[in-house]
DNA sequence: TATGAATGAGCTTTCATTCAT
DNA sequence: AATGAATGAAAGCTCATTCAT
């Protein structure tokens, strides 16, 4: 409570030049005006020219935060990676099944995907990446992959999931997930969390009508507290 | 039975210089090694000169054939579309509830989406087409959104699928089948039907381990047989 | 006698667009273009669009015939060295002093470096060149310091020439014949073959005034022929 | 003797700003630095960034001390020009022949040619200069050109120099001094002073072995001294 | 129908120079 | 006097497309 900010809150968008001699600031907003464009207009298609005008500066003004348009694309990746791996990390449960846990991993990495460096993640190709670049981009999302995988496999080992391809599972998973960028609008009804809570129904749940106790995270949540302070 | 050629089966490959004056087939051709090409390199990263390379022609043939590189791409998204709509066609239901209608066609759509034009489809971005070429390219999108959510309507209607937003489930089944691009590899252990069985599994019975019999499309087949014709 | 060409003849100009189909001769007439250029302006003061206003066709043109501009400079080099080497061989004496030889090596020197490649061999830095073009060039141009000191040393083993430093004389000869590139044009009163003539008469019989008997390249040759074949 | 500074001597590398409030001396580091970066990277290949990191400084701090780059680049070749007319001036003798006058002044050219501002009057090309500028470093060189090439002349009117194009042998003679920038390492085995002695032996006394009283710029001296005061 | 060659339009990157502090 | 940041003006290179044969 109080200041903690979620990965779902977005700081509110500063002017490049109201940021002043605030490098950082203004490193930000390059890549957040960069991550926008590669969405709307797709990496190739973004000139460097359309970010400098979104940012009212000029092009050449960009070389002096980044080396080159790759770098700026793989700065994108980069923060879809951190904010995934935060994301993951500060809902990890300590306790409860492989499928508990799945969950409520699955609903963070939702909540990545629904904003604009995820969706640089998901959506830009990283075939655009030199070689070198793309081998340390693929070996962050082999992680994360990985990440689901193991929790699909231990849900396996506890019973709660039922057998199946872990690998499968996970890119199914990550499918519904990464295709968000592909047709998710901020301004629409569906904020970041609550999408998540509905895909995870969706998904963990099953489309079928039954007769069950809601999964949510925030049940998940309760149900491991009580295992572990009672 | 007999000639009936599914989606599944893919022609067997001819090189270009071995159609003779057969127009289409050369055509037909082009298509396939762009197709590959794009999904390789990306359509940005495809250069006319690549495709003609592993032709074994030269670059302005292409031009007998294609207006335009924007034209290779959109026919390469036609066929997508075509076999999909084929698939769905050909295997759509005359009966059964919402939910069983939901599986066999989303079935259907995996296997095309395991496959070079169904993959295009999916990955290469529709933003590389001109305003004109991406309407109508979207157009025909939205009617097979439409298509999955008015199933997903009608197992809601029927009780057989849980309420939801039917646009937000059809969304989240198309992307886990859409993925398949990004991870898929023919020579894998998991032909196109195998996978559509794994995948409807999970995401029509959920990850969760549970006692149920399977609803795999050949079991509801069955069942809709008996139903309709007993 | 006959139709034995020499360095020192000129093939004549052909506008670039009048060599048709011969591929060979538009690279020549390129090589040429650039060439003159990079005396003119120097390397980096040509723009490719000046190479190819001159030759009447358009920049990208250019790339047809030479992967990049480097490329276009390190052929220069190269030719320059060919027609070094060439020039060499064919005056090579097989017999007479170390000083004859050197001589007459110097002669030949003289005059490739009257013409456009040799100028741009020693008027060009081969900084402009990458690493690795630039290794390859200097190796050859080792080579060609090397074949110069190597006669001296001859020379003064032979006792034709007073004991000196080799490297250093070879460098003070082949500075005044590359220095020809600063201030040698072509239509002015000399011609290679009479400037190759009186460069060595200064610097093999001194500045100084004296009685001896001249060591022109021809009495030179005249004297070996008796000796070898009397 | 006093304070006399030969041409030979260069003033320590003092740090620019250890420069403290002495401007001039600020002035001279950059000139030095910058001459010593054209020659190891070529004016083009040279960045005001580069000059300004080797100082220690930053790129726009330059600007107080010149116009532009092109002013570095003039002032370098100014102070080259001076160099060498300060070399003739201070080493000029007032009697003895033709010949014997060129050779004590081509020792000097040789000093200052062993060092960096010479260097780059031998090495830089003047294209690199404005119009205007060009003309003016070019009508400096013409200056120390046709020095050189009176004291031909007058050495072929007074009988010591063998009849001969003097403005061949003046550019002959500097060609040679001229290429010592592109092989001479201050590191190396030859001071300047040497490398002038044994320059003049080669190419005023030959090369040829032979039987003759040296004419070292000493002995020469020494001559003229008795010749001029007994 | 096919090809070698050419072109137009564009984009990234570089860098000397200037500005505001 | 010095700096961080910005800019204008290129210049090399790419590539879809067209032309002449």
């Amino acid at each position: 409570m109080g200041m903690v900010r979620t990965a779902a809150e977005q700081p509110p968008f500063v002017p490049f030049r109201d940021h002043g001699r605030d490098r950082n600031g203004k490193r930000d907003a390059v890549l957040r005006t960069a991550a926008s464009l590669f969405l709307e207009l797709g990496y190739r298609g973004t000139r460097l020219d359309d970010v400098a005008k979104r940012l009212k500066i000029t092009k050449p003004a960009l070389y002096n935060y980044f080396q080159n348009k790759e770098e700026i694309l793989f700065e994108c990746y980069r923060l879809g990676i951190e904010m995934t791996l935060e994301g993951l990390r500060s809902s990890a449960l300590r306790h409860g099944t492989g499928l508990e846990r799945l969950r409520v991993a699955f609903h963070a990495y939702v909540i990545v995907m629904a904003q604009p460096f995820g969706m640089c993640l998901a959506r830009v190709d990283d075939l655009e990446l030199s070689e070198d670049a793309r081998a340390r981009v693929r070996k962050d999302k082999r992680k994360l992959d990985r990440r689901f995988r193991g929790l699909v496999e231990e849900g396996i080992r506890d019973g709660s999931i039922a057998p199946c391809d872990p690998k499968l599972a996970a890119f199914t998973l990550a499918g519904s997930a990464n295709w968000i960028s592909h047709w998710y609008r901020p301004e629409g009804k569906w904020n970041p969390e609550a999408l998540g809570d509905r895909m995870c129904e969706q998904l963990f749940e099953g489309l079928a009508a039954r007769k069950r106790a809601p999964v949510t995270p925030r049940a998940v949540a309760q149900r491991v507290r009580k295992k572990v302070a009672p």
